[in-house]
RNA sequence: GCGGUCGUAGUCUAGCGGUAGGACGCGGGCCUCCCGAGCCCGUUGCCCGGGUUCAAAUCCCGGCGGCCGCACCA
């Protein structure tokens, strides 16, 4: 086990679940030290991608019912039979392996693979034969309601919620993009075979932002905040740049501004959370890698002990999450788009003669006045016999051939203020946990000290989930009471503060620096004369002495930005 | 899922058929000390289940977990 995982299960960030019962893979447990740190870096997340945009934050349930991941294409995308090869172990997508070499195309069910195996003979391209097919279904099923119940699914990813309430959201938003929808929460896949402990987990935390655009226009009002920032970024064929996003935008390597917008947002997010800018790069996907709903994909990657891993995705999902629902649920999920001006359009259009329809067509004749006023492209329609108009229509199936003595055509100016637009959107995709552990295996450093191992958490302060100790020097009693008040105003003032009297200063300020405690307080003799303490820098061991009643005060602005202690007292020792 | 390898206190590690040892940590005490000081006392362990054996942490089998390689990661 690395060092730096020994020290987060040591001292509390994390640990693998259901230890006791032997644990199982995919699964952790945030402790009291992770989970604060997670915490503070959603309340971050929340600042950039609610606060600061567009947008608003909701929660939808982890549970969803089979037609939402029917619709999603996760239900199909999720449940290919594979099949292994005995000999060279590789593993093949059971219905294209098939199709490709048998030029069938099967129903993928375990029972008819197994037979087209066996009555084809079917072997591997190594010849080698093959295993039992299996079935791989990423998703987690699960049964709603007693008895048979209703099928559904642990969630894959968040967005799916978002989709789903998009006619209520846009609602909220008074049916105006841009606009977007946050949520964080859990999300659930069933992997084969989770490794890397912290890095791929079957329960994981996201943060996702579905920012939905007019698809004509991919671009956002803050852009230039981020244009001339020089970012490091991999193309899908490998090509590496380092150039600013204006630049990356112009020559067509990221696609669109909005998607180029997102990219320094998230670099400016990552960057302020602690991720370290040299081991953090943006790749794009390669067409054969990208999920079966993106257009185009730009994944946040960093550098740590496990190589560079995927922490953040920021998919072009185009309109296809929403129009996969538009055509499962029937409902109407576009925008109307209002025209600055209205547009004046003469054509030719169908007004039935009711009057007529009604008599001969009987119960029929409301469907048929229907079809008929809805027809466009008048012209197209027309079936022309011997210089009679007549037009056909399809009624519950039936064609039925209407004469013109039924309707008439006029040319009519109509104007039109508007238009109907499915939104595209633009996905951020954060993997909390992975961003977690970035940031606390990029923070960790070890310094010798007189020979000593010093290991430190270097955190950036106001992500750090213990912000102060307070340490009295020696355990006597009028110390430890000093200490105590301490203790008392601090929490009183909202500062996540310790107390710890045991054991030689030196080893309890050794405690506070690994697990990235920015500051500790320190009740010596001094503090017993004229009610001062020592404030002691994690990152230089460097002490000012501050009057108690100043302390809170100071403790805040440092807290709140990365200035040096010295600015706030005279160095002390 | 396949192959290799490993699993001993909170952590790291010794033992590899015959009473499970150490270091650090942790708790208490002495010391009263500004960067893991010292001394004393205490605390905590053979991943789980079967088998072989008079006797298993040790050998064998299976499971679970870690790591590495292959595959998978929509």
């Amino acid at each position: 086990m690395s060092k730096i995982m020994e020290m987060l299960i040591r001292r509390g960030f994390l640990w693998q679940s259901f230890e006791i019962y032997g644990g199982i893979a995919g699964f952790i447990d945030y402790g009291p030290l992770g989970n604060g740190l997670r915490r503070n870096l959603e309340n971050l997340w929340r600042d950039f991608f609610v606060i600061n945009e567009r947008c608003v934050e909701i929660d939808s349930p982890t549970v969803g019912i089979e037609e939402v991941f029917i619709a999603s294409g996760h239900v199909e995308g999720f449940s290919d039979i594979a099949i292994e090869c005995k000999e060279c172990k590789k593993v093949f997508r059971a219905d294209h392996y098939i199709k490709e070499k048998l030029g069938i195309d099967v129903d993928p069910s375990i029972g008819i693979v197994e037979e087209v195996i066996e009555e084809f003979n079917l072997r591997c391209e190594c010849e080698g034969e093959f295993d039992k097919p299996f079935h791989f279904n990423l998703m987690f099923e699960t049964k709603i309601g007693p008895g048979k119940g209703k099928n559904g699914y642990l969630r894959p990813e968040t967005a799916q919620g978002i989709f789903i309430s998009f006619k209520r959201l846009s609602n909220y938003f008074r049916d105006k993009l841009p606009f977007g929808v946050a949520q964080i929460g859990r999300a659930y896949r069933n992997e084969i075979s989770p490794r890397q402990g912290v890095i791929r987990l079957r329960e994981f935390n996201q943060a996702e932002l579905e920012y939905f655009v007019h698809p004509k226009d991919k671009t956002h009002p803050e852009f230039e905040r981020y244009a001339d920032e020089k970012v490091k970024l991999v193309d899908k064929f490998d090509r590496e740049y380092l150039i600013t996003l204006r630049e990356a935008v112009n020559r067509g390597i990221i696609a669109h501004e909005l998607l180029a917008y997102f990219i320094g947002k998230t670099r400016d997010f990552l960057i302020k959370a602690g991720i370290k800018d040299e081991k953090l790069r943006f790749r794009q996907h390669k067409d054969d890698e990208r999920a079966h709903y993106a257009v185009d994909c730009w994944d946040a990657e960093t550098l740590t002990s496990f190589g560079w891993i995927e922490i953040v995705g920021i998919a072009d999902r185009g309109d296809y999450d929403l129009s996969r629902h538009i055509q499962y649920s029937g409902e109407d999920l576009t925008v109307f788009i209002p025209y600055k001006e209205p547009v004046k359009v003469r054509r030719k259009r169908i007004f039935p003669n009711i009057s007529k329809i009604g008599p001969v067509f009987r119960e029929k004749a409301k469907m048929i006045v229907e079809k008929l006023s809805k027809l466009e492209n008048v012209d197209d329609i027309i079936v022309d016999e011997n210089g009679k108009n007549k037009i056909e229509i399809e009624v519950d199936g039936e064609k039925i051939v209407i004469d013109s003595e039924f309707y008439e055509i006029k040319e009519v100016e109509e104007e039109i203020h508007g238009e109907r637009v499915i939104p595209h959107v633009v996905e951020p995709s954060f993997g909390l946990d992975r961003i977690t552990y970035t940031i606390l295996e990029h923070a960790f450093d070890r310094d010798v000290v007189d020979g000593e191992e010093r290991r430190v958490l270097r955190l950036k302060r106001w992500i750090a989930p213990v912000k102060v100790a307070v340490l009295p020097l020696l355990s006597k009693d009028e110390f430890e009471r000093k200490a105590l008040e301490v203790v008392r105003i601090l929490k009183e003032s909202g500062i996540f503060t310790e107390y710890d009297n045991t054991g030689s200063i030196g080893r309890r300020y050794r405690r506070y620096d690994e697990i990235g405690t920015p500051f500790c307080i320190t009740i010596d003799h001094q503090t017993l004369e004229d009610d001062t303490v020592t404030i002691r820098d994690r990152d230089t061991t460097k002490q000012i002495r501050v009057k108690i009643s100043e302390l809170v005060d100071v403790l805040k602005k440092l807290l709140s930005t990365e200035e040096s202690i010295e600015k706030f007292g005279i160095l002390y020792s």
